[in-house]
DNA sequence: GTCAAACTACGATTACCTTCGTACAATCGA
DNA sequence: TCGATTGTACGAAGGTAATCGTAGTTTGAC
């Protein structure tokens, strides 16, 4: 009999996913640039963190992630030492129809014209 | 000459709203039910402030309105002792298109999904 | 076994957010 | 003018959030 995975961890089912919980997650300028940056990667795959450069630190990108993962925005799987993260595309598209699709091309939106003016 | 309105109130231009602040505005409860309520309104019309029945008191009411409108997400107009509430629909749907439509619409679905689990 | 890499845990700090109560201001009608 | 209606201002309490530094854990490679 197998034992559990040692570090396994907590994801919120897809039912248990809150609007709420999800706008308030990208309401941060680096947890948007996490979920922009995943949002071009195929879903099975997924980054670990220390693919996207934040200007934050180690342990402040952690807690971003966590919060992420908490809100059902992304799913956290430990690969080695490194710990793959990619977007809950499927779930939040079957709760939320449309909304990451929207927000992150109101994101894009934003960065662009953010560009534009400096 | 004119003088200026007695009782003017602080709206960002169209330019200055900014996407974090409107998911986050919208990540509260409270909020999304003012949001919910004033999206079945006319934008010219508006409703007031005491038109909706939410469960805090009058001063947390205040603070949630003005919250909404420094994000950029309601109009707010002083009529006699009332003030006429409206979300901004033509500026939000201008910089972040179907923004407001879709999370209201996930909003929607997240309520009767409560419903229906009681 | 050792070491480096990737990430976590914990405590501290600083800031913000939600909520309230009380007291006040502006407007309209009688 | 007086009172009722609407909403504001302010201060305070309590909770939550973002950030960091330091010290640790887990894993894979040599």
């Amino acid at each position: 009999m197998p034992t559990a995975p040692v570090r396994a961890l907590e994801h919120p089912a897809r039912g248990e996913i809150r609007l709420e919980g999800v706008l308030h997650a990208l309401s941060d300028p680096t947890r948007l640039q996490i979920v922009r940056f995943l949002w071009r990667l195929d879903e099975a795959e997924g980054a670990p963190c220390s693919a996207i450069d934040l200007v934050v630190t180690k342990s402040t990108t952690t807690h971003h992630f966590r919060v992420l993962r908490e809100a059902g925005v992304i799913n956290q799987v430990y690969r080695g030492t490194a710990k793959m993260n990619a977007l809950r595309r499927r779930d939040l598209d079957a709760l939320f129809p449309g909304l990451l699709d929207t927000v992150l091309s109101a994101d894009a939106i934003q960065c662009e014209r953010d560009d534009r003016e400096g």
